[in-house]
DNA sequence: CTGTGTATACTTGTATACAAGTTTGCTATC
DNA sequence: GATAGCAAACTTGTATACAAGTATACACAG
């Protein structure tokens, strides 16, 4: 039974809680694709009432990962395929975001990015698979708030916690794949590093296509 | 005072009503961007409590249209410059549809989208700007819906509201300026569907850009 | 055995109550 | 007059209660 990493609560309501637990289990699929769930019976697992239940099973509609319905919310999980299809959304937002900022002076963030893979690195050192898949969201998050759009931000919040959850599942399994392919991680981060730096649009938009072309390749190593 | 259309509220609940109405305010500017709203007051407003209250500020929340914070929700409203990034967004959701059903074979859909045309004629015969926006609407939709992504199809559902309403207040304005502006609209989108008949790729993306590239200009025309 | 109708248990949507925290504004003191 | 401190009024987050609607299971009639 995977717990979602506390650190990453600090703050947080019962609600949001209670949905990035519900998040991680649909997701790694300890609540599988066709269950149906009721406000009561989380609650109950929750030992709360159903109000902070009733805002985590919204937020979770609004993900996509239930649909809401007359009697119970049915679980839409996350195979695969939508794994796939969530690339393909980042790679839409990312890549947009990566074409807008390729002319500018992006001085500081690309002193962020370094220091977030010399984090990275670290990371890797202590063996740490939750702080390194937080870093490889925050990388790409980094990039998206740079673009300074505000309906793109906002897509990318539709997405952003099953990304970091995502992130989460597979960079377990990688780490756990030994250090070559974690290094291999790090060193497509770089590439994008580089691409940036030379704020040539062309070299950053084959860059990143590059990136998730790959990421899906690998995705089938070791998503499930 | 703007009032949501009754019609487009068949079956829903209060919470979501209450989602409509704020959202159309929020849009057409009689609440104001910076304003703070509680869900006291606004549950005073509408004569409810504030569970119903509650649903809607967070589908409001998710839709970007405010930001829940500790003491009460603030209106981020909707300037022209967030409708040109609303064009924006929709301009990356629905190039993807069309190049992801360029090659096949849509019958069904182009036989759906003739007859949206034809009932967008009607609806400019009668006069009817309510029913112009619906179809208007529906037309990219069923566009987006026939790409069968579930993720684009969610980047969809999440902006699917705010693009009805906007073209609900910007169609009562385009009608308001006489025919000829109408019958252009009904044009561009038999411009869609005849790109869409020849399945050509390149032919598809080039009729995209420019619907995009030319719904930017009349924006400037029609809103606010 | 099959089909129908009803009672029951469960579901959500909404209303209300309470607790904890934040803001505001007044008062008292310097 | 200015400032510190306190009290009151607001806010959300959570718990609970109730109503209306839906599915289910069981009994009964044919």
């Amino acid at each position: 039974m995977r717990q979602y990493p506390k650190a990453w609560l600090q703050g947080a309501s019962f609600g949001e809680s209670i949905a990035c637990q519900l998040r991680l289990q649909i997701i790694d699929g300890t609540i599988k694709a066709g269950e149906v769930i009721s406000e009561n019976k989380v609650a109950a697992d929750f030992g709360m009432s159903r109000s902070p239940v009733r805002d985590a099973l919204k937020t979770l509609s609004n993900e996509g990962l239930i649909r809401l319905e007359r009697m119970g919310a049915i679980v839409l999980g996350m195979s695969l395929g939508d794994v796939e299809e969530l690339y393909d959304v980042r790679y839409l937002i990312e890549s947009f975001a990566q074409q807008r900022i390729a002319g500018e002076d992006n001085a500081k963030l690309l002193a962020l990015l370094r220091q977030t893979i010399d984090k990275m690195e670290l990371a890797v050192k202590h063996q740490d698979a939750e702080t390194f898949s937080y870093l490889d969201f925050s990388f790409h998050e980094a990039i998206v708030k740079e673009a300074k759009h505000r309906r793109v931000q906002h897509l990318w919040n539709s997405i952003r916690q099953i990304v970091l959850t995502v992130m989460l599942i597979t960079t377990e399994e990688v780490f756990s794949e030994g250090e070559a392919r974690i290094l291999s991680v790090i060193d497509k981060h770089r590439t994008i590093l580089r691409a940036l730096e030379t704020r040539d649009v062309g070299v950053i938009g084959q860059v990143v296509r590059e990136y998730f072309a790959d990421s899906r390749v690998t995705l089938h190593i070791s998503f499930q």
